[in-house]
Formats: structure tokens, sequence, C-alpha cells
DNA sequence: ACTAAGAATGTAAACGGTTACAGCATGGCT
DNA sequence: AGCCATGCTGTAACCGTTTACATTCTTAGT
């Protein structure tokens, strides 16, 4: 324990201290070709003694291989991208691959560059959550470096673009004939800014037609920034007007939902007596909220588990890629709830009882 | 945008395009040394022709430098650790670093191996949280390459490693003091388990001292896992025998804070009026949580800051590293409260109100 | 005993950059 | 005119691996 730390330690110094070519400590390093038994022992004891450890530069360099992959998402703050996250590690870790992560935080300057410093470090392959993977001129540079990639969460219709992500539209769907089922007639969205999720349009659009099939009135959409939420002014105007306030409220993540209830119940609403209240992600903490949060749940630990295979498949030369719609969950939580409640004395008016029959 | 991709695309193919020799282009490229005007407008204009992009195992292999920081955490599904890599992130990103993540989920054997890969690597310098950092063979192998690193969330005393925490004994010794001054007298602490944390142990210290200090006899302790936390056994057997059941519980972390919440009210007791509950870390959600929980928040991104612009100073050269403590902050959320409250009948004993006195 | 196959090992050329050093103009000084 | 400083550019060594190929040595088959 003495000196391990001071030669230079390459694969040189080992080659001499073990009296043998650089070719063999290669070949016992990386247990490749042919070595006999007594020469890897000798090489071996150098190794440990010398405390000896390959230099990915110089391998990477002759290999150009970095069994690196780069993963860039919005936020590590929001837990479903930080699960993701764990999945593709967990993966890519098994499989003997390093991880370099980046958030670009919402801002679309960010994806560009990342993606830029992703390919000069030669990352063997990325998965990424990009605000529109149909324009993106991150995902046309990782194409043009013939990188290969594999995109979470995002939607992508009519592109050859892999993704791995539930069917957003259909969820959407799902949360109008739910709410619609529970008696609701006038819902609404408030959304995270769509010029920045992709995913939020299609839970929008499969919310609309959705509510549309239903032969219900056009629900009022909201959007909010990701950043800073700014949820009051957004409540405000929904609930100012008793005659056309919602009783069903969707939002386009989990994260939004929770802020939404709290906002509710400061302005004296009860959720889900006054308001249902219903989130998207299947965040691991809504179950523990009073009221439970009703949500639509992603596997997203699974979905980056996926996004890995299929990326390390791609990369090892086992086949191609292919998009992966996983199967999402509606969790009725306590958030939601059956329309036509008693709502507050100041809120009532003829009209709402009109709206609001029994449901089918 | 045809020919982009084709050609080979290094320094040497870009100086055979510019007519100029390698050197030329490595100086445009890192703007460094002189380059006259016009060749550098010529250079560059071959680079973006061609698509160029610097080599990072090249660069690497001959500055030394990789421009990588690792971070090793326990978990990133915990938003307190994600928290703090965001905060690393962002820091990195800023100092044109990019960062290599690893999760051990609280394997022991994994903070071995990932520091032996992140130094292959090489990482210019490493943030993480081991289980014990007095005795931890990572920190040792990474002291043994001379690779500069802070820990992050470590408690470490009479050691010159160099930590950015919060002084969780301290934290204890709060909750301690907090509990009382509501007017408990019989605690109880629910933790992860100390072989996986250092800072449970400080937090535990503190808390037993700081009871100790008041005159009030020792809590009872009990430890969970942290990957499948298994509480149903352990509050059994802190309320099955009503003249010990304590009337106030710290938990060693939120995430555990939240599901003892939830556990205690299975069990029928109300949260705060049967038992007090106290987390730790300060995770966002504990906010919107009915009761909102009260718990020790750290100002987990900031940390991750602090130790990201320590280690690049290091990096850089520019002067040594020192630990940080960063303030605490008690909240007191809603899910504490003052004892003696009403116990449910079937709990209530004569005992009880002997050992609960008003608080002074 | 001779040969061919196969095992064990070594040699040296990449891989794609950085950078010390050298060389060549140019221009301002004495 | 001679000199030196300065600006610009090129040459080539080096960074630490991998790996195709060459070489040497065994050993089994005839």
């Amino acid at each position: 324990m003495t000196d391990k730390k001071r030669s230079k330690n390459t694969i040189r110094d080992v080659a001499l201290d073990a009296g043998v070519s650089i070719a063999t400590v290669s070949r016992v390093v990386n247990k490749l070709g042919t070595v006999s038994k007594e020469t890897e022992e000798r090489v071996q004891r150098s190794i440990d003694r010398m405390g000896f450890r390959l230099n990915a530069f110089g391998r990477g360099l002759s290999t150009a291989r970095s069994y690196t992959i780069g993963v860039m998402i919005p936020s590590l703050s929001n837990p479903v991208f930080a699960d993701a996250v764990s999945g593709i590690t967990q993966e890519a870790s098994k499989a003997g691959y390093n991880v370099m992560i980046a958030a670009t935080d919402y801002q679309h300057a960010a994806e560009i560059s990342t993606v830029s410093t992703f390919l000069e470090r030669q990352i063997d392959g990325m998965i990424l959550t990009v605000a529109d993977p149909m324009h993106s001129d991150a995902l046309d540079m990782l194409e043009g470096a013939q990188a290969p990639y594999a995109l979470i969460y995002n939607q992508v219709s009519k592109s050859d673009r892999v993704t791995v992500t539930v069917d957003n539209v259909a969820a959407g769907d799902a949360v109008a004939r739910c709410f619609h089922a529970q008696g609701h007639r006038v819902m609404a969205m408030i959304s995270g800014s769509f010029a920045e999720s992709d995913r939020a349009i299609a839970r929008r659009d499969g919310f609309v037609t959705g509510i549309a099939a239903l032969g219900l009135p056009a629900p009022v959409i909201h959007e909010v920034g990701f950043v800073n939420l700014d949820i009051e002014p957004v409540l405000q105007s929904l609930f100012e007007n008793q005659d056309t306030a919602p009783t069903a409220l969707f939002c386009s993540n989990d994260l939004l939902a929770i802020s939404v209830i709290s906002g509710l119940e400061r302005r004296g609403l009860r959720v889900p007596d006054d308001v249902s209240v219903m989130g998207f992600d299947g965040i691991a903490i809504g179950t523990h909220l009073h009221p439970t949060l009703a949500t639509v749940i992603q596997p997203s630990k699974r979905m980056g588990e996926v996004a890995a295979q299929c990326l390390l498949c791609r990369i090892k030369g086992e086949g191609g890629m292919q998009s992966t719609l996983l199967p999402f969950t509606l969790r009725l939580g306590e958030s939601t709830g059956r329309a036509c409640k008693q709502l507050p004395a100041d809120l009532q008016t003829p009209h709402k009882s009109v709206h609001r029959r029994p449901a089918q």
C-alpha cells in the first residue's frame, strides 16, 4: 500500500513490471486471446500491486466505444424523470455502461448544446426527452451524427423516431371518460406549457376529442409555465364565473395537480366535493396525499429500463429499435369523485343542476 | 447538409480541407495561441461545413482532463438526492463540466465498483454520499488515486475528509427540544438502517443526547431497511404497550415519515392529535401533504451547488477544499402538535396522564 | 525425424487530439 | 544594412490503449 499510487501506472509500466509486452497485459486485462496460466497470474499480481486501472481515453480512442450513454431530461426535480433515470442507470450499469446526465430545465437552447457535448464525448447512444420531437434540432443533430438514441416520454406520431412512452392520447381520452362516468359534464384542463411538452399536447388532444365524442361542450384549456407555475390567475379565471366553472380538472402532470389542489383549497373549494382533480404521471408520493391523488400512472422506471434495454440492444448491434407503448393505469384516488355534490352556497346556481345529470 | 456526416471528420480532415496544419485547427477550435483572422475564418468554415466536433478521447488523452465529474448517491428515487444532483449538474454545466451518475441503491459493494469505473474513466473529481465515511473502501480508493472529491450529506467528524452537509447532530438535538417544547415527554425514533447511513446515526445521537439533556428517559430507537421499509412491525412494537407508547416520533427522513404517518393512520392513530411526527430532509412535497409534514429542512439543491463549486475550485487548482455546514431549518408542519391531546378511548390509560404533564 | 497446427507472446501501427519547438515572414529599431 | 521582436504557421513527439500480424515454441500426427 506504499507506492500503489506513485508510478505512472500505464499498461507499459505493468508490462515492464511483469516482464511481458503491453499486448499481453492488454490480453489479461480484457480476458481476450490466449495467455498462459503462469503469465496471467504474474501480470495480475503486477496489476494488483501497482493498482493499475485501464485508461478509458486510451481504450476509447482505439475501440471507438465509450460504454457511456447520455441521458437528457427536462428536470431532475420532477420524480417522474428521476424515476426514469433510475431505471436507465440500473439497466446501463448491469450492461457495463455508464450514464452521463444533463437537465435542460425546459430550456430549448440547452437541448442542442447538451447533445453537442455528448457527441463530443463519444457517447455510444442517448436517451432523451425533447420539447418537440417532430421539429427538433437536437434530434436532427443526433441523426446527422448517426448516433443511436431513444426518446422517452415523447409522443411520436407519423415519424420513424423511436420512443418509449404511454399512449398519451388514449390516456387523455380515458380521463375524459372517467370524469364523464363520474357524472361530470363541465371539465377543464390545466397544462404545462405546450411549447415545452409534446406529451401535454397529446394528453390534451385525447382529452378534447374524448369530451367531444361524449357529446359534451369543449373544455377550457389553460397553460402554465413549467418553471414557476402560476396557478392563481388560472383558478381565478376558471372559477370566477359560477355558471361556467368546471367540476372536473385534468392537470397535465402530478406536480401541477398537487399545486392546483392546494390552490383550490386556498380558495375554499373542496376536493373532490366541489371539484375533482386528476393528475398525470403516478408519482409515488401521490398515494400519501390527502386526498390521495387520482392520476394516470405511467410506469416511469420501467420506461427507463425499456428505453435503456432497447438502446443497448441497438448499440450492440442486436437488431433495430422499435417504439414501445407501455400500458398506463388510471388510479382513482380520492381527489376525484362523483359530480353533483353540494356546492358551497355562493357557488351554487340553478344552472348547474341542469348541466349535471346523474352519470350514465 | 449532404455530406456533413460522410467524411471521417477528424482534425486532420479539417486541416486538409482548410489547407492548414492540424496545429492550426486545434488553435482555432480551442481559441488558443495566435491565428490570423483569415485563416481562422477559413478553418471555421471547414469545421462548420464538415460538422466537425473534437473527439474527447483524443483530447483527454493528451490533456489528461475529462471535464467530467462523477456523482454517486444512494438512490435517485429519493427527491433529496435528486435535488442535490440537480444542483450539481447545474453548477457543473455552468463551468463546462459534464456529470456521470451512479446510484448504489444502498448496496455497499456498489460503492467500490462505481468509484473504480469512475476512476478508469478519468473523472476529474467526484461528489458522493457513502454509507460510512470513516471506514470507506471507496474513499480510500479515491484518495489512493489522488482524485479530488467532496462528500455530500455525509457527516464527518474528526477526519479531514471534506463534506457538505448540515449539522445532523444539532438537528437531532433541535428536534428533541422542539418536541419537548410541545409538551412531549415520551419520544421515539424510527430510522433508516444505521449501517447504510452515517447521517442517520448523527441524527439519532443528537436526538438521544438532546433528550438526555432535557432530563427525559432515553427514547426507543427502531431501525428499518432503506429498500423495503417495513413499518408495520415497528409501529406494532411501539404502540402495543399503551404505557410506554411515545407521543412523538422522529423519523430519519421524510419518505420514511410519510410512510409512518400512513401506517399510524391505518392503525387508527391520529397525527398529530395522538402522535406527532417529524421527518428529515424537507422534500418539497411535504408542504402539500395533509397534515403538512413537519421536518428538518436541508438545503439539498444548495448543498449540491456548494459541493460542486467547491470541487470545481479544487480541480482548477484554486485553493483547497473545506467542509461546509449549511444551516438547517425546522419546519413546524401540521404533523406535530402539542402533546396531551385526547387519545382514542381504547388507548387511554390513567398512566398516561401521569407521564404527560402540560408543556412548560 | 519431419511437418503442420496451435498456443503463447511480441512488434508496431493505428486511434485523434495537444503542444513544445522550430521556422519563416514582416516590420521597426539602431 | 543588420538586428531583434513579434506574429503566424507547421512538424513531430506524445498521451494509453487495441489489435493485426509476425514470431517463437510445443506438441501431436505420420
